[in-house]
DNA sequence: GATGAATGAGTATTCATTCAT
DNA sequence: CATGAATGAATACTCATTCAT
């Protein structure tokens, strides 16, 4: 039989890869990062140990290369106009997709948020994606170019477009605020609860969408 | 210097106990469970790593002593009259209190949270307070008598009471859904942020208050 | 039974770590450094692998001390009057003293052959001892503050001042080469040698004396 | 394109497994044995893992074949007319040789060194050159016939020889001593340093031809 | 012949836990 | 009650070697 081509080799790799990484983020998301195995992580993935690190240097870089994967696959899903306004109908659809995309990387979610409430992994996983991470309402003014800082932007000036139909002692950012917690809490339920009700989720999101719009 | 009674003895234990207890939250909080050693903890805390162990059976049992220790406080706390009837007054108070016992026992939330999202440890530690977490809208319904039950048992027909004031096709559920996420969101995202903004901390309560009263 | 004193606890320590010591440097010279694994060290020294990480935090660092602890060693067995000068019955006290203490610690000369042969660990561990390490010739007009470069500027200035009673065209540097080629020569092959015949090692140091006193 | 004849193969066979020794010769010099891998020579050597143990059973029989190629290449060199008789032109030839050779392979004398102060490598690798080592003294009445065995016979004899010349208490083993420690001091700490100063290695030559010849 | 994916035994290191004093 | 030396099982990681293609 003839030696495998360079393209064969890339395919096994790829596809590899991509096993492990499934199987890795199933693993940290279900029993945190530091708990789980490498060990593990090979038996499950149906592969030795060592060829682990064919792939992957290290532990550490196996956890940075599943969030840099997942922040590239939510980047390019939300694919961004980039004029950073947000009319009624894309505040809408933003919503929609972002739920959407909760669901659909439940696990992702799961990892991402045990890592957001460790200040060390924090720093060292997800600065490129956060920025430095301040109380929040300093983050609406920082000018950094982080992804999350950009959406924050977006809907800090949709909702101070929104005050011209309020009073006059309306606090936009108190209601960015609301929504915001809003969002973020339904979220963080959804991640740590096991199973997702989907009447009752299209219900929430519709009525985010209601009450915010 | 006369020999300790007994009962000075008990105290000095008690006090051993409550110091280590509380150096032990902190590493677990801020480093998270498994990254935190027994070391580390007996170091800070100023003793030999023997002594844990003379105060606790084991690594696992120290935590589990400090959450339910947390519990029981922050049952205490609330002291509820038990007759299940929750007036606009006490919701105001409840959230009031809720938010106070958040910033008091920030690093306590910071670690509940932690073990929230991990099944398994969830399972473990936390099912005396929970019952089993199904998707919250088994909740309301559920039998268990465990704080939390109580509490969402309470909230549910505060929210049910409210429809009367609503039009027809009000769903009280949802909006329950709603406030349990506003509140729980503010929760999680006051825990993993480093510092809390009294101004708008406060604001944001008053506002909670202002939308779901 | 009272529990031990602090003297105590320091008295054990000091003899494990010597022990562990002395067991790692003999393992290190007749093995090598990469092949002489902890688990090996630690059997033979009688204890456990883990203890060893209570004494020294790596295998690096138990090399390091080593080196330290025999560079110290050497320095104050030779205690020089810092004069800087080299009469001639120190210069034979020094040869002597030196191949003294080749034949008492020859374990350590094997292992310190071993690192010197190897350009980054040499770097790595013997760069206090040496400074950087040039061709011999700029040795001897460089100004570090080594042992090694102190020594070498003591000899060198000692076989200059011998020129006087010398030919005009007498290269004291090259006699000073030598001298030292031959010195390094001895003190090597006797290292990688395994046994010392005492008759001829007595031999030949008062031959290199009588050739360059 | 015809067919590669057989010899064409034979020939690039051979060139391959050069290259291959070339390199790993190199890396096991300057890192040493332990610290160097296959992969390593491999990547360098631009071939695959795979195909490295097409040409060498094993990383042992790599540096096996290595230090038998360079043996050889040695004993070659020399090409003694094996009358066992060494005359001073001769004598000055050898040293000749013996340094240009030690400069042009610079890389083997470095690994060569390495392996000679390890006690069970060098029995492992070398005792075909060697014989079994004992000291010096020993050497010089065995009557093996590996190459090194020789040469010192060789040697041996000639400083005999010149006894005539000198007074009743000359002691010609001691001479021999002498200057085989200068002249493998010289080696040795030529095969540690990084660079040779032309100049000053060709005087220190003349230098040892003057003073033993 | 040639490739590099795959293996598994081995290596340094960590850490909860035990125990002699 | 108190100490920290000691243990050993577990963990991340390495690397010579094998093997399907």
């Amino acid at each position: 039989m003839s030696p495998r081509t360079p393209k064969q080799f890339k395919e096994i790799r790829e596809e590899k890869r991509t096993l492990i990484m499934d199987v890795a983020l199933e693993h940290f998301a279900k029993e945190g990062y530091h708990k789980t195995t490498i060990n593990h992580i090979a038996k499950h993935a149906g592969i030795s140990k060592g060829l682990m690190y064919n792939y992957f240097e290290s532990k550490e870089e196996l956890l940075s290369e599943i969030i840099e994967r997942s922040m590239e696959e939510i980047a390019n899903y939300f694919d961004p106009d980039k004029d950073g306004y947000l009319s009624e109908e894309e505040f809408e659809l933003f919503i929609r997709k972002l739920f959407h995309l909760l669901r659909e990387k439940l696990s992702f979610w799961r990892l991402f948020f045990q890592l957001l409430i460790q200040k060390d992994v924090r720093d060292q996983f997800l600065k490129s994606f956060f920025g430095p991470l301040d109380p929040v309402q300093d983050i609406y003014s920082n000018n950094s170019n982080t992804f999350l800082a950009l959406v924050i932007k977006m809907f800090t000036e949709y909702f101070i477009r929104k005050k011209n139909r309020k009073p006059a002692d309306y606090d936009p950012i108190l209601d960015l605020n609301m929504f915001i917690y809003t969002v973020e809490g339904f979220a963080w339920v959804t991640t740590y609860l096991d199973e997702v009700d989907g009447n009752y989720y299209d219900k929430t999101i519709n009525r985010i969408i209601e009450l915010y719009k």
